[in-house]
DNA sequence: TTACATATACCTAATTATAGGTATTCGCAT
DNA sequence: ATGCGAATACCTATAATTAGGTATATGTAA
């Protein structure tokens, strides 16, 4: 069956581009573009209902990250795979907490563009080689997430008190608790999340709270 | 004297917005407009040069974020105030670290805009309302920096270490040290940055190393 | 050359964190 | 109702950090 695409970015020579890469592709079919984040969300609740789209992170009216957030929500069947420049590193882990299965680089070959589509439609992930490391992080980070490591709420509290650089005495206090409960607590995510000291749990407490 | 401005937005809504706004206020002028970063690049070195920018920080092309780096690089004497919506607070502080000197909320009333604008002509930083706790933070921490806090080689090398996890007698053994010395570094450390703790130092070395 | 910053090292004491346990209560779901 | 996760609390012991000192060697700038 054809993928069914809907592109959307700010610059229509780059749509126009990837039309052209894409024209005479076999198996995936361009059916709408949208030059922002307004229109795309218009054209999908218009019914024209896409297996993926291709999304410029920045776009005007409503970015991508928003739109993004808004159909992962509404439409969590079609998959968003990201189209970023080079430096957007901080934008590219926004569209992926926001929901989107992929990104690529702008300047993304044709044969790894195909190969994205491809990996996306399967429910799959497709990311750019040359991930910067935070980027890495973060798919580690989501895996792990993902498999055991969830926080329970009076942890994630804790966690946060942490990072505020509380002590496990000022926590209980605070809380009116027992040192001994802060304690429990520090130690059970210690082993949730495998890390063993403070440091890490701070650097993990800003990266992730 | 007349304070010169030129706004960039890739909204054409906003900036006839703003203009309407200051059109009637007395002292300042604006003196061109682009609607785009790349625009604003071009304006500047095609000699218009204001006392004020007020631009977005998301725009197609170049976004103000490159444009406010480049700005405060090459003429720092025009004050950049940046215009965000409500939950860009990663990209203001990217703002403030590319060397803007204040911003605004995008909803801003008119009172608040023309205070914020004739305190960077003069030399100040503006900055709206209810803050974030991120940017207060920020803020915070640009004062202590600029005031008299500067690590030499040897305590940076500490910093950097401990902000990976590594604890004073790993850093000795690793750096062919006793362990007192990299004790009385930490303390030093602590002392420069007012910082106390180690959940502290490890947000700053984040931040800024 | 005198003064100052940097880097080094040592001592002591108090506080905090790490790590190994065990155990009880509560609410929710099978 | 039984079991299980979540939250609570306690005990012990070791490791690490924090904070108060003092002190020496070195290179550099006033």
């Amino acid at each position: 069956m054809t993928i069914k695409i809907i592109i959307a970015d700010d610059h229509q020579l780059f749509i126009d581009g990837i039309k052209l890469i894409l024209s005479k592709e076999i198996g995936v079919e361009i059916i709408a573009e949208a030059n922002n984040g307004l229109e795309l969300i218009n054209l999908i609740e218009a019914e024209k209902k896409p297996d993926i789209i291709l999304t410029d992170i920045r776009m005007p009216i409503v970015d991508g990250i928003s739109v993004t957030k808004m159909l992962t929500k509404d439409f969590p069947e079609i998959k968003v795979l990201a189209l970023s420049m080079f430096d957007q590193t901080a934008d590219v882990i926004e569209m992926l907490d926001a929901g989107a299965k992929g990104y690529v680089t702008k300047n993304v070959e044709k044969k790894e563009l195909v190969s994205a589509i491809h990996t996306l439609a399967k429910g799959g992930y497709y990311f750019s080689k040359n991930l910067p490391e935070e980027i890495e992080n973060w798919f580690k980070h989501e895996e792990i997430l993902s498999e055991d490591a969830y926080l329970t709420k009076r942890e994630i509290e804790i966690l946060q008190l942490l990072a505020k650089g509380r002590t496990s005495l000022q926590m209980a206090t605070q809380l009116k608790l027992s040192k001994y409960t802060v304690d429990t607590h520090r130690k059970n995510i210690h082993k949730k999340l495998k890390i063993k000291s403070n440091t890490g749990l701070v650097k993990y407490a800003l990266k992730n709270l």
